[in-house]
DNA sequence: GAGTGGTCTAGACCACTGT
DNA sequence: CAGTGGTCTAGACCACTCC
């Protein structure tokens, strides 16, 4: 006996967690399919299928039809990062949030953002450099460019009190994007706008948004020195 | 009508996700309840659930009970990151995979490594260097500490072969850990190891893992220049 | 107190995939 | 082809939380 009565679907994934962690499933191992389980468990299939698809789901197992439940080998796999909004981010950590706008215009892009943005080569779109700052203290910067044709109200906007970022989610919904993250060494420019060292690593994160084939944005944000993201596995 | 038949779940998140998306439900809406929606869709209210709990669990969605449910005001939120095991990684892009040992000592953790792995003032424990490389150029550099109170087989092991991660997953499984992710400028000793020009911007990864309440490990990645990872939201 | 989402059940059928 | 997970249904009760 496992001592705890199982009740509902938690109950269920604690108790599965629990037999991969002590080891009673090995990694690899197949474990006994839903109707055993639900009969020694005393509930229903469909309450094993949720708790076991929530374990998979965190990528301590493997599911397939007819193959069955195995301990993943290698669990090690999925973390959820949560990609802050910068002004959220500094107010929660009770600091003022401030924003610069450095520049703003409608110009050519360079092939890199328009193969990113997926961009005919004579398209123009509307490029923009700002700052963010928590007490007055630069957070991070930020280039950006908004595809106007996906966005073309973006032209007669102001973008020098509200960030591009904070209009652009109320107004232009995305449905997917991708994001890469990676260190960066700043340069001349990036370090006398940010108020550091030239050569100093910073961390980076760029990311690009569409609505369904068509690009909206995409962005370079470019943390202080000594920012990190977290996460929990 | 939306001219398409909803038949089953992702049918309904389809549909959801086309409403956000196209604003028939804006930001801050709050949304039919499930029992309409179920009438609506034709479909039993269990399914509309699956599909609101997907959506939810995405971002884009903010679930109350008694309040409803509502369209989220700021749905740039979660990203799945996969954390790769460096040899996979590098077999995957089909380049050969190699890994030296450069030291392994048991030895007393420097304050930031007691704190991190909440050690004991005066507890040891075993300390490790590594290369991972890919077609014989550096890939990621590993340092590496063990409890040896919570994995005491460890100092029985030769990990010139194997590498400590893989003998970890396998042996020491863990219940949950936290990880950073970091931009890393290369001080000499990292960049002689790593044939890269001292000062260079790295990116890093610590991760510390947990059984219950005991530390297993907490390692240190350090990529090769140029390294990002990849994420779709 | 009442309304909404959260979950369970029992049974059924479907879809993928290994043999 | 057969076994396993994937999903749907209809109804029920529970738990949280706003008023």
């Amino acid at each position: 006996m496992s001592g705890i009565a199982i009740n509902n679907w938690q109950d269920v994934q604690a108790e599965v967690l629990d037999r991969i962690h002590s080891r009673v499933w090995k990694p690899g191992d197949q474990i006994p399919k839903e109707t055993e389980l639900a009969a020694e468990f005393g509930c229903a299939r469909a309450t094993v299928n949720r708790a076991l698809r929530a374990v998979a789901e965190a990528g301590f197992l493997d599911r397939k039809r007819k193959a069955g439940t195995r301990v993943a080998t290698h669990p090690i796999r999925k973390a959820t990062l949560s990609i802050p909004i910068i002004r959220h981010e500094i107010e929660e950590s009770n600091r003022a949030y401030s924003y610069a706008l450095e520049a703003a215009s409608i110009k050519k892009p360079p092939a890199h953002i328009q193969a990113k943005m997926d961009l005919a080569a004579d398209q123009m779109a509307h490029h923009s450099k700002a700052l963010h700052f928590a007490n007055n203290q630069t957070f991070a910067s930020e280039e950006r460019w908004i595809n106007i044709h996906t966005v073309p109200d973006v032209q007669e906007l102001d973008f020098t009190k509200q960030s591009a970022n904070e209009w652009l989610v109320a107004n232009a919904p995305f449905t997917h994007g991708n994001i890469s993250l990676l260190a960066i060494m700043a340069d001349l420019d990036l370090a006398n706008r940010m108020g550091v060292a030239e050569g100093t690593a910073l961390f980076g994160l760029n990311r690009t948004t569409w609505d369904s084939d068509n690009s909206i944005t995409t962005v370079k944000l470019v943390f202080h020195p000594g920012y990190a993201l977290h996460t929990k596995i």
